[in-house]
DNA sequence: TCCGGGTATCTTGACGTCAAGATAAATCAG
DNA sequence: CTGATTTATCTTGACGTCAAGATACCCGGA
C-alpha cells in the first residue's frame, strides 16, 4: 500500500466507475521521476549547473571536437521550444561556458561553441553525474534494470 | 537503435571511461514521461484545466464529501512547495472554482472548499483524464503493464 | 533580377515553480 | 500567565518554460 495506492483506493470509493489502473501507472512514473529529478539536480548543483544548463553543455561535449554545434541542433536534442533554447544559451554565455559564433555558412544562424572552461565544467560535471546515476539505480538488481530498461524502450518507441 | 541509444553512443566515443547504462535507463524514464505529461496535459487543457490545477481538484474530490482539506492536506499530497500551493490556490479561486473558508478550529488556517462549480468541473476532467491514460498505455500487453507496474513501485519504494 | 515562401533564431508576455523568509496563531514549559 | 518555540500559511524575487509572433536571411522560380 504506497502513496499511489491510497489515491486509487479513494477513487475507487469516489468514483467507482472508473478503471484506475492506467492511471497508477501512470502516477507512479510520474513521481519517480519527481523523485530522481530531485537527486540529479542535487548532483548538478554542486558543479554550477542544473538540468537545462547540462543538457546543452552535454550535448555539445558528446557531439565531439570542436564541441560545436546550431541552435537548431541542441534543439532537436533537447525536447524543449526554441524560446527556450534561446535563453539556455543566453545564460550559458552569460556564465562564460558557451560562446556564439558567427556560421560562415548561414548568415541566419549562429554556432555555438564550448569555451575551454565550459568543456572542463561539463567533464568534471558529467563524471559525477554517472556515478550519481548508478547511485539511484543501484536498488535494482540487474535483471530488474534490464527488464525496466526493455518496458520503457518500447513504451518509448510509441511516441518518438 | 532509438534516440536514447544515440546520446549513450557518442557518450561512449567521447567519454569511453563512463558506464552509461544507468544513463540510458533514467533517460528513457525522462523521455517518457516528457512525452505522457504533454499528452496528459493536452486533455487537461480541454477542461480549462493543467496538471497543476487539476492535481488540486482532484485531491479535493477523491477526498470525498464535503470536498474540503486544508493546504496543509493538499500539500502533503502533490510534492509542491508551499508558495506553490498558494499560488495554485490563488488561481483556481480567481475562477471560482474552489473558496477559502475560515477554519473554525485553527485561527491560524483556512479550509479550502470546492464550489459546485469546481465539482462539476473536475468531475468531468477526470473522466477524460482516465480515458485517456487508458489510450496512453493501451500499446503495453497487460502482463507487460503489470511487470512495469511492478517495477515502478518497488523503485519507487526506495524514495517514499 | 526580384519576389515569395521557407528557414533559423530571437523576442515578448504569461505561467508555474522554488527557496527563503515573513506573519500570525497555537502550544508548551515553567 | 508569560515567554519561547513550533506550526500553518502566505509573500517575495528569481528562474525556466512555453506559445505566438517578429526579424533576418536563404533559395528557387519567373
Amino acid at each position: 500500500m504506497d502513496h499511489v495506492d491510497k489515491i486509487l483506493a479513494q477513487w475507487r470509493r469516489e468514483r467507482p466507475d472508473l478503471d484506475v489502473v492506467a492511471m497508477g501507472l501512470l502516477g507512479r512514473l510520474s513521481r519517480l521521476r519527481a523523485h530522481l529529478a530531485r537527486e540529479i539536480d542535487s548532483t548538478l548543483t554542486e558543479h554550477g549547473l542544473n538540468s537545462a544548463s547540462f543538457d546543452v553543455l552535454a550535448t555539445l561535449r558528446r557531439s565531439g571536437p570542436p564541441f560545436r554545434l546550431s541552435p537548431g541542433d541542441l534543439l532537436s536534442a533537447t525536447m524543449v521550444t526554441s524560446g527556450t533554447m534561446t535563453n539556455r544559451i543566453d545564460q550559458l554565455e552569460k556564465a562564460g561556458l558557451v560562446e556564439r559564433l558567427d556560421n560562415p555558412e548561414d548568415r541566419r544562424g549562429v554556432i555555438i561553441a564550448l569555451t575551454p572552461e565550459g568543456l572542463k565544467r561539463v567533464d568534471a560535471a558529467v563524471t559525477a553525474h554517472v556515478a550519481n546515476q548508478q547511485r539511484l539505480v543501484a536498488s535494482l538488481e540487474p535483471d530488474e534494470r534490464d527488464a525496466m530498461n526493455a518496458l520503457l524502450r518500447n513504451f518509448l518507441a510509441v511516441f518518438e
